[in-house]
DNA sequence: ATAATGAAGTGACATTCATCACAAAAAATC
DNA sequence: GATTTTTTGTGATGAATGTCACTTCATTAT
């Protein structure tokens, strides 16, 4: 399991063993059943996750009581409520599993320490950050210059395991579309 | 005008004068008029720029030649195309002046140069891309759960200066409505 | 196995909004 | 100051999509 986030971190620096086993001493392992929180709304957001196995979402209620998706997150993926998480505040989403998930946790003291006697921790988490914002920019310009059926055929098309995975009245929470117009998208 | 990038910097890491004149001594500057453009798309993107006057747009012209607008900045703002940027890639965005702007450039080169040799700009960056994923997300959020009309009053509300700066038509780009349609919103 | 719950498809209708067309007002240019 | 260009508002129309209602099929729980 931490194997795994090893290498992950390693996809941007290079850890010695030392190193390695110093930054895993600041996680601490979590599992949660399929449909169990993560995160409430009104809850202190104290850490961000990283996911070892499982999926999950992070979702936005409106004053309808429809549920927005922001974000999924399976097998190497961080998800937290970042608003809360960075700013400190209570959480505004929701975040649940759609999967039996196991998870390592980091708590925002830890991160912040983490970067500030790691030079290199606070490069990869620089660089994470950067990644994040292009990935959101991308999915805001979809929003803006695709139809709903052609953001599902990319969706597809990006994440093929993703369909086996979910139903599509979550697929259609994502992509902000009603589940009744995407079920008339498959011909 | 670097006494405002001083600033800017220093409302998240406190800096001593070398430190400062270090940091500039990476930034050039650049001068552009109304309807220059800042960066075309195909270009190489070397730079993301710190705003010191005036107000750009970056742009993603679709497959109708339609405009949508990803990102205005104004004074103490930074834009570039990030995707191109971080990735050294071609840029697919159009970054253009909707006023005569002043800037201060940074490479990335120099950018990565600056985070490597001082620790603590690197701590400024992560901290300025986390705010840009926060308020990217809220962007998001806002698309999805809130009516083009809601979209257009939280924004006046949020800059009431944007709107004596720029046409409706432009609003329009960036909220993701047409002209037509916003401008029947002013009741 | 049976019952209960959830997922998926579909018809009917209302709503939102883009598009096209045109006119009036405002701003920029010569 | 007159002319051109840009901006803004508004009507008519059609396309896309949300909502509601109902049915069928699949999955889960007892």
């Amino acid at each position: 399991m931490s194997k795994e986030l090893r290498q992950h971190i390693e996809e941007i620096i290079p850890l010695t063993d030392k190193d390695f086993s110093y930054i895993l001493s600041h996680f601490t392992e979590k599992k949660l059943k399929k449909h169990q929180y993560l995160i409430q709304i009104g809850d202190k957001v104290a850490h961000t996750y990283w996911v070892s196995n499982g999926l999950l979402k992070a979702t936005y209620t409106d004053e309808k009581e429809k549920e927005h998706i922001i974000q999924f997150a399976m097998e190497n993926w961080w998800i937290t409520d970042y608003q809360a998480y960075f700013t400190q505040t209570k959480a505004i989403l929701n975040v649940d599993c759609l999967e039996a998930t196991e998870l390592l946790c980091l708590s925002y003291e830890n991160r912040e320490k983490l970067c500030k006697e790691l030079h290199k921790m606070e490069h990869f988490f620089r660089r994470k950050a950067n990644n994040g914002f292009i990935a959101l920019q991308k999915r805001m310009l979809s929003f803006m210059t695709n139809s709903s059926e052609t953001r599902y055929d990319l969706l597809l098309k990006q994440y093929p395991t993703l369909f086996q995975r979910v139903s599509k009245s979550i697929i259609a929470a994502y992509l902000g579309v009603s589940r009744e117009t995407l079920s008339r998208f498959n011909k």
